[in-house]
DNA sequence: GTCTATAGAGTGATAGAC
DNA sequence: GTCTATCACTCTATAGAC
């Protein structure tokens, strides 16, 4: 892995300066409503020169979810990074919004597993899990939560909710998805998990 | 609604016939691998004149998709499609891993409310929840399920978990779906419920 | 290693013929 | 109402210049 100062700075730079202008333009029109050449403009570069560094726009695109993964973790450190990134569906905003769209659609294609977005969720998925695994280890360990609970099987359970519910919501029309986690949540967890 | 015999007959025959051969094609190959031109072929007509039936490559798929419920309901029945629907996903083979391939991707793309296929998702998953919380109902009238469950927060949860689960199944690795949802069934509804 | 020029395939939009 | 011809745009693939 070069890192900045090694061999593949430029395209390093070239990359990211990309990430960041696919990750802007999303949040702002929609990954429809833009092409590769708006993008390659914003970043000062060519069109032919963006598909030098990335070998379709979906991968592109991917860039831009990993992107907003990076400045999440950044802000706000990694473990809150991957309690942040499992709500991300559930935020508001219009930013956030074209953002979600995107993610709930390269989610469902990467359903392929040859699809190039599917390590991606996959690790991505596997780190979610294991947080929240983690979380409830340590509320078994302070008696707020049952032993007898699973906590892999609850955690995957979880979040699998989550996914599905969020995806619902956007689909609309709206419901209280706060108040329906909060019920699955005392109720795979027991009562005393959310106090 | 015009009906076969209608002033839109012609035009209700062609979109029927592209629909399936659209179905057709995608089981055979992934809708990544299909074109266009590739339907209107197999449908012998030509790919104009599926633009002029079809605004979309996307609505034509999001047709083939509706056809695929017509065949299920066609042959199980309306309650039985509206359950053989929601396993659509967990179906295994070929045929069905590349309709799975398509309707994830969908559901996803579907999260815009300006989505074509918007509606199409939203009146599924309304059908899905009613006959889940029907079904759950009439458990609690043979008394396998409590009272106190609300079945429709219940039958809510049921299926986004399943969602999410199917979802995160196809993007792999692979694991026993079928023991978690027994399992999370067990947990909301109570362990006799399927008994 | 980085970038450009260019050609091709697929999709979407339009005007007009039947 | 149905269909065709045609064009513009976006994305992809490749060969080669710097």
């Amino acid at each position: 892995m070069p890192t900045k100062r090694g061999p593949y700075a430029k395209s390093d730079q070239r990359r990211q300066a990309l990430s960041r202008a696919a990750l802007d333009l999303v949040r702002r029109h929609g990954h429809r409503n833009v092409s590769v050449s708006d993008i390659a403009e914003l970043a000062e570069t060519s069109e032919a020169t963006v598909f030098y560094h990335f070998p379709t726009k979906e991968a592109l695109l991917i860039a831009a979810l990993a992107q907003h993964d990076d400045e999440n973790i950044r802000a706000h450190g990694a473990e809150a990074g991957a309690i942040a990134e499992m709500a991300a569906r559930a935020e508001a905003g219009v930013q956030r919004t074209n953002y979600a769209r995107l993610y709930n659609e390269l989610a469902g294609a990467a359903a392929d597993p040859t699809h190039p977005a599917n390590e991606f969720f996959q690790s991505r998925w596997e780190r979610s899990t294991r947080v929240v695994a983690t979380d409830i280890r340590r509320l078994q360990n302070d008696g707020r939560v049952a032993e007898s609970v699973d906590a892999d099987a609850a955690a995957h359970i979880l979040l699998a909710a989550w996914e599905g519910l969020q995806l619902q919501w956007m689909q609309g029309p709206p419901f209280d998805i706060g108040s329906l986690l909060e019920w699955h949540i005392r109720t795979v967890l027991g009562p005393a998990a959310l106090d």
